[in-house]
DNA sequence: CACTCACTGTCGTTGCCATGACAATTAGGG
DNA sequence: CCCTAATTGTCATGGCAACGACAGTGAGTG
């Protein structure tokens, strides 16, 4: 396991727990209900391991869910999980392994599709599928389009970037520096170089394994966005 | 249209432009064979332009068809397609603009396969859409993979990786230096500089628009294939 | 056969960042 | 409540590549 491959495997397992990732409606689900059934987890315990064969999907129902990768050297946490997500289902789709591990922080319901019952219940509702596919397809082009625009720019820029797209709704990142310099393929210095820098312009906090935006104008003038795109629902005053 | 989104959009381009990606048989054709109709293009004609409404996907039959984007500077060729491939279809699922233009380089003939007749035949098939789907999901996989496995490497071994991947039948790449350099993220003069080494050292030979593999093993031994120089590298983020 | 445009080939300068080394701080388990 | 592992914070060094500038060469056109 190579630098680059653990680099894409944290982004395709974060990209796929965004909140805009969210390809099946309650409907949906309605209609896929004989494919699987609801499933209780206790916090610490595993919904999948990654490596092993993805043999279902889960659609989380309630309680969160972290996903981390392991490494010769630890654990890296790449993200979090609430109600809604869809997780599981790509690398379910491409009968691969599951890319990430998933675990239970707090009690979780979620609803599993099993591989098996799954595939023939799609194909008699061809539209969720297509769907489901397609939103697949919208996501993983939407990551690629994002390491893309990450590459050629500072490491200073590319965090500010990464904070503004990630910060959740009380506007901080849950991950460790280090966590963030391997989503960034940056080195773990830089990036606490850069968040010095942040810091000290009054931009962003720094804590333990958190990051909180302060400036969400300030950040997107650095990372050279047009303030006009900033996500932070603050900004029309 | 900035520099990483031209860049996205070369590599999606070339991306399923790849031999590789032939997510339709023949007998798949037979069961779309209602969902649209064979066409003839003369050399310099084009089957689509990029920005304009990804109405249809095209599967080659005959013929070479030239795949490029259109910049502010100029034309950038991102490669050339044969008889079996399968183009503009991901632009077509999501109803998206087309992402590159394809123009014929000879008397090309094609299957065209309208977007309105296409989705209602597809439902009927729906083990087609799915296979189809999936393809493309592995297809954007394995190119996110491709450039995150560039990233974070020297340009001469980024050069080097790039010509044993895309070199044709006879070992050629058809691409100016700057096109190389637009795919590789890289400035044009580095990749010549790269290239200058390659040539010196016997490992390839360049000419107008084109670079021609001579030793692929010692190619490969730059491109970092061997455990030594990459792993001790990227040992720490 | 000019003439133009695109492309290749080189050279300095400058600056960002990976790397290694090490101290200080925080969490969480026993 | 200690103790260990994980994480954060800082500094010096060296190397790679972007950038600007410009000369030389190939290809197509009227």
């Amino acid at each position: 396991m190579d630098n680059a491959d653990h680099q894409h495997f944290a982004w395709l397992a974060r990209s796929f727990g965004r909140t805009d990732y969210l390809p099946l409606t309650p409907d949906d689900l309605e209609a896929l209900s004989s494919a699987g059934e609801y499933v209780d987890k206790y916090p610490g315990t595993h919904l999948f391991r990654e490596e092993s064969a993805a043999t279902a999907a889960f659609v989380i129902q309630s309680g969160t869910v972290e996903l981390y990768r392991t490494r010769r050297d630890g654990r890296r946490v790449v993200g979090r999980v609430h109600e809604g997500s869809v997780i599981g289902d790509i690398a379910m789709f491409q009968g691969r392994p599951y890319i990430s591990s998933a675990r239970a922080l707090t009690a979780v319901t979620a609803f599993r599709l099993d591989r098996r019952l799954l595939i023939p219940v799609l194909l008699q509702h061809p539209t969720i599928a297509m769907r489901w596919l397609v939103a697949g397809l919208s996501q993983l082009e939407l990551t690629q389009r994002r390491v893309l625009r990450l590459m050629h720019r500072t490491v200073k820029e590319q965090v500010a970037e990464m904070l503004l797209d990630d910060a959740d709704a009380y506007g901080e990142v849950h991950l460790s520096q280090a966590s963030l310099a391997t989503l960034l393929g940056a080195s773990r210095q830089s990036v606490n170089e850069a968040l010095s820098e942040l810091r000290r312009d009054g931009f962003a906090e720094t804590g333990y394994r958190v990051v909180r935006v302060i400036d969400a104008r300030g950040l997107a003038a650095i990372a050279g966005r047009d303030a006009a795109s900033v996500q932070t629902g603050s900004m029309k005053h």
